[in-house]
DNA sequence: CGTGTAAGGAATTCTGACACG
DNA sequence: CGTGTAAGGAATTCTGACACG
């Protein structure tokens, strides 16, 4: 990947409206996750949150872990461990993905 | 380039206040750009604009086209001509462009 | 804990128009 | 021709809080 089209990954240019149709969350959802840090926004001039593409899809894998009860401060845990297979996770089902990690609440 | 780097590049996700920032160009001016039909943003459910990262690209183009003199309806003929040299023609100073394409109104 | 909602304010975006030239 | 600006309205975003549970 050229520097080029990390940026575009990267830059944080969308407005968390736009980001809310991308994930399909609602923007108390959003906010909510940035107060758990589990997302970082930049701020513009006055204020208004701005997000990367990589956010949406941080977002999107959120979603996907809050649908199988995974609690933030457990996606946070785990962002922590593995910083960068986010991609990984994301192309993997969930059966999978619950045998491999075991970070949901109990199974099994 | 694959699919998905594609998609960050074309996906049309940015507000006009922030291809503002990004360009530098005022807002008058880019809505003006796409009166003249020199960039198609689309537009959200309720009419806000939203652009793409090569619509940011494009702009920058016409922005550093305009400086030279070039007026709108010459930008966009030589748009259609030569739909995908933007990159060349980006990365090219500007002398080397002028005497390349020569479009700019009698110079020399 | 995670999320919906009403509340009020501030900032954003939109369109059509007048202005200069 | 290209762009600034004032105008009024509509939509967006922000924060802190109450609610449910």
């Amino acid at each position: 990947m050229t520097d080029e089209e990390k940026t575009y990954k990267t830059k944080k240019v969308i407005t968390i409206g736009i980001v809310s149709e991308l994930t399909g969350l609602s923007e108390r959802q959003i906010r909510y996750y940035e107060e758990r840090k589990l997302i970082f926004p930049e701020r513009s001039d006055r204020g208004t949150r701005k997000y990367s593409f990589v956010d949406v899809e941080t977002l999107m894998d959120i979603a996907n872990q809050m649908e199988d009860g995974v609690r933030t401060f457990e996606i946070r845990q785990e962002m922590k461990k593995k910083p960068d297979e986010d991609k990984l996770k994301r192309s993997m089902i969930k059966g999978q993905l619950n045998a491999q990690f075991g970070i949901q609440k109990g199974l099994k």
